[in-house]
DNA sequence: CATGAATGAGACTTCATTCAT
DNA sequence: GATGAATGAAGTCTCATTCAT
């Protein structure tokens, strides 16, 4: 690695965590050890502890950085045609790599292990569920969904939906079934928006 | 523990799966240690050797044995009501212990690991889907759905539905939200049953 | 096994001494379990231990029942032809099964290890000589061996000669060439008898 | 131990070979433990295998490096008098320490246990009956030795005794006197050398 | 910055031995 | 006499972490 970079220790950190990501997704969190990390960048172990405290705070950052990159997709939605957003969504997440577009899952069996993994995955699940929701309040003002829906709960209805889609995807259903069920479930939804209520 | 028993060392078996299958949940299946097992029942480390080859076996036979137990469980559904019948199963999880009622999201988190348990895990899931699909085809012999539908492609759905609301389960969503949106979805999805072709 | 067999035990010993004496030769000491004897013979481990004290004194019985058996066999070794005696004594040796034959070698392994079989091995050794010695002496009463030999002198390298050609079998020499080294090589000594003096 | 030495991991594994080699010889390969070598040269268990993967890498290398230091030491025969020659390889052999001088016994007594030892004495046993037959072979040029010998039974004769006086130095005959057993035998061999044909 | 050497705690696993039945 | 269950000590090996260079 260069030295004299300017922002040289946040691109070596960036390819720490990239690494990082991918192992912990395939090998697991304890199975992933930071000599294959460094390995796999190569580097020698001790420098990973150059960049961060120690393996759970990289296990942090990875998280942090794999749900904000999640909530940065979201927020680009429009709430022009809901369906057609959702879509193209889905349809962006498909040419993530594994580990980032299961990376929701990997870190849900992570949260009973690790309290600040929690707490960082229960922000940002409550921030996905406000973004939705805002979306689905601009098509309620413009009567395009029943009024009588309830926002949030139709979206984190929607969100289930999708989390086990990416569940079924993980255990092999294959792209195009996904995105029809996907599609499909939305559309169900939307039509049938007046059944979720609280 | 008693000696000369009928049938004791099923139930030596069955006591250590119990408490392999919560702490592997609540731990990680590499966090929780033999010893953390052993000790929880009282015994000592080498007593669970007598009983398992090793310690991928005893996670073998756990995930084996609570795949199973769904499965069960998805045989009692019967198709005079679906949309009651569903929520009756649902209700029927949510008096299991969270390790019994997320184990498949666990499950999940150790196939990119572990062959054998990828392996049963996707037959069970097979499995699932057929037990689901058999009862949406009855539903259709009797008109009760529209002959268009997909059953395949319906219970995938479903399942997803279902999978992705535990997710939500194991992020803090209430018991009873849980269940009205998952009554909500799977009513949503049967009077959209046209939408789920292939 | 019978109960009321009269020396009944006598006979339970064998057994069991027969099957340890095998695997601690295939295996080795340690690395032949007390279960791995105990399923040979169709007992469990515990009933060992009504026989023996424990797996040390088993290697113990062990040793010295075949150190003893070499001693027998060495007995009959008569002075009339000590070439011709010699070559049965060798032949014979071949019939036997290689834990029993390579004993002595397997046994030499244990002594840094263990006292009491290194004791037990330094008297056999010292009544083998004992008797080979005498039989040379007798040889040379009848003038057949010259006056100059030191009986004990060529005893001792007999032995060693014999002992080197077993190791040699144990690495895959030969029966036959094994057998014609053993011929000529004592016949070389015989004939040079004056050269072995002390 | 210093750090950024040159040769500094070639010294290392010397280091840990060298007592290995003796602890191994002491105890036993199963009974001496990781923990014994390493706290014998003062390091840590975790150390031994920075530098050797397992613990049977480490009896390999240990077994290669001693049969290799024998080979050596017979490539320095020279036939110019091979008895003389005999003696003071046997007198060199007397100034080793026991692990090196009884490897060779040792390393039989692992054969059975170990494919990749077993092959490689087997190896080293070939090239130590070469070594010593072409020296014979130089001697019948020399018509120092009859024609009639087998030059490779020769050899395997000679090797065996030796083999076999080094098992009663393990048993405690004095080394004065395995000497003149040792140069007796290999002088009764040499005069009697027609009849070790094939 | 980076490394390579070392550590030490802890994990899995085996096995001789004991003992109630 | 025999067994099956249990123990606990000990052994091999891994790996996150530290630190001098």
């Amino acid at each position: 690695m260069p030295k004299v970079v300017q922002g040289y220790r946040k691109q070596a950190m960036d390819t720490i965590m990239e690494s990082a990501s991918r192992l912990f997704f395939e090998l697991g969190y304890q199975e992933a050890s930071m000599e294959d990390i460094a390995r796999e960048i190569g580097v020698t172990k001790g420098t990973l502890y150059l960049y961060f405290k120690n393996k759970e705070e990289l296990l942090y950052e990875v998280c942090k950085k794999n749900l904000k990159l999640l909530e940065d997709s979201l927020g680009k939605l429009t709430s022009a045609d809901i369906l057609e957003s959702a879509k193209s969504f889905f349809r962006s997440e498909l040419d993530l790599p594994d580990h980032l577009r299961f990376h929701w899952i990997f870190a849900l069996g992570e949260i009973n292990k690790n309290q600040k993994v929690r707490k960082i995955l229960m922000e940002s699940y409550e921030n996905y569920v406000k973004i939705i929701s805002s979306r689905i309040e601009e098509l309620k003002g413009k009567g395009l969904i029943s009024g009588e829906a309830n926002s949030r709960r139709l979206s984190l209805t929607m969100i289930a939906l999708h989390n086990g889609i990416l569940m079924s995807m993980m255990q092999g259903l294959s792209e195009t079934e996904a995105s029809e069920m996907f599609e499909a479930g939305i559309r169900s939804f939307l039509e049938n928006s007046d059944k979720f209520r609280k």
